[in-house]
This record gives C-alpha cells, structure tokens and sequence, in this order.
DNA sequence: ATTAATGCAAACGGTTTGCACTACT
DNA sequence: AGTAGTGCAAACCGTTTGCATTAAT
C-alpha cells in the first residue's frame, strides 16, 4: 500500500494510529505519551524518526506551537489553515481556509510575502476577551 | 535612575549593552554567548534571569523564532512589527507597523482575532523566490 | 544590615544520535 | 540474506531551579 521501500512495521501503525485519531495537530512529545499509553514499551526516537519519515512523504508537517514545541499537522488539512492562541483566556482554533486566505492576501499585499501560516501558531486575544478587557 | 527597588549591577549592565547593540531581535541562547565573549564568566542563568526582570519592565519582549527558540526584540519598536522569515532563500526582516497594520486588520476582519505578531517570526517565502520558483 | 542578585552545579524537557539488535521484505 | 527499522542509553541544546555566596543599597 503505502510503500516506497519502506516497511510496515507495528510501530509505525501505532503512531499512524495515534495520529489519525489526534486529528488536528498535536505536539511531538504529545505524541510519544500517547503511544506509550497504547504501547508502554514505546520508544521517543521511533516516533522522533517515524515522523520524519511521515513528514517526507507529505502526510505530516510540523510547526511550533506557542512554547515553541514542535508540533504536528496531519491529513488532507495540511494546507493553509491559521493556528491560533488567545494568550488571555488560552483557546485555541482555527481559521478556515477562506479566511485565512483573507489574511494571507493582506501579506502578500503589504509585504509580496507568501506566508505559511501552518507553520505557527499566532498569539493574540480573541474578540471576547478583547471585549472583555474594555 | 532605572531603579524601581531593582539594583544596577556590572552583569546588567553588561547585558543591556548587548542587547542595546543588537537592536531588533536576538535569541536569548545567542545573548547569552555574546555576553561570554564580552565577560567569560558570564553565566545563563544570570542572564536568562536578567531577561525575565526586563521583560516585567517592559524594555524587552520574547517571542519564538522558526525554529522554536526564545527570541527577544528590544526597545521601542516593541510594538507591533510582524516577524517574517523566508523558508527558501533564509532571509529575515520585517514589516513595518503601517504594513503590519493591515495584517493586523485582516485578522480582525476574518475572526475578530487580535493578533500579536511581535510574538512569533512567520515563514514563508518572499516575493523573489517565489517568482524564482515558478 | 538587609536582601536582591549572582555563580555554580545540577536538573529539566524535548529532541537527536550511535550502535548493536530485530524483523520486515 | 539483506537492510530498514527498532530499542536503548547516552548526549544534546536551550532553559530553569535550589542553594549558598556576594555585593548593591
């Protein structure tokens, strides 16, 4: 199936697994906790090397979280959705991609700048609090 | 004269100078080296601690770089200038408020979402290579 | 004389690495 | 049989902490 010279091992179902179900984003060492919940004996550098993998095929992508942690993307939503962070009451969502792509036209109209904006996760404060701070 | 019960100290001092000449960001691990050129015995947590205080000040802000790690930007341009950072050609600068702005306002306008775009560098790729690419 | 700030050294969390071993193919 | 992938343990990096010591007020 989803071989290109690679091997389907236990593991690497476990972690797909993990993923799938995580659906969204979820940081590296997240990760790893998670598969030592399902498989105890579960290793951090399998994970570490199994979501490099993942990540060269195109299936993953990470980005840093607010911490700065790595975090990851999975599945078909890999594409141009915003992470964000209410620093103030500390929601986090999403933007849809048609917004988000109202926000990207704004950089590429002030900068001719091409932003990925799956990579991080901004920071800021979401309306309610925003409101609730005046 | 900036004291609000704090002390003044050589090893401030120190780390002020260097901020000072490294106007517009540094990662705090960066800092930390180029006080040890200056001062051999300079120590981390002197100067990780340092940033804390002057950060309750004010004088400083923390952010996170691409890759994660803390980064400070320094003095009056504290404000809202976005962070942006080419994956391609590795280049880095930034926006000016003006052009920030109207960032700014796209996220307002898609989520009703205050962003804080001091606090984190956005990758993508510029206009040179993006042209470059197609 | 107070007590804020330092230096040190150790610990932390997340991530990466080398190497011998296991097990997919 | 061959080699991709694992497990382990140790190292890494940036950052944080506790505690005894120093020095600014």
């Amino acid at each position: 199936m989803r071989e290109r010279g690679l091997r389907w091992t236990p593991q690497r179902r476990a972690i797909i697994e993990v993923l799938a179900e995580a659906r969204g984003h979820v940081t590296a060492a997240d990760l790893v906790d998670r598969c030592r919940t399902l498989d105890p004996t579960t290793v951090p550098s399998t994970v570490y090397r199994t979501l490099d993998v993942l990540e060269e095929l195109g299936l993953v992508r990470h980005g840093h979280g607010t911490d700065g942690r790595e975090e990851f993307h999975v599945g078909p939503a890999v594409a141009q959705h915003a992470h964000l962070y209410c620093s103030v009451c500390g929601g986090r969502w999403e933007l849809t991609d048609e917004r988000a792509d109202a926000v990207l036209a704004a950089f590429r109209a002030a900068d001719d700048f091409e932003a990925d904006l799956s990579h991080m996760t901004v920071v800021g404060r979401c309306g309610a609090c925003r409101r609730a701070a005046s």
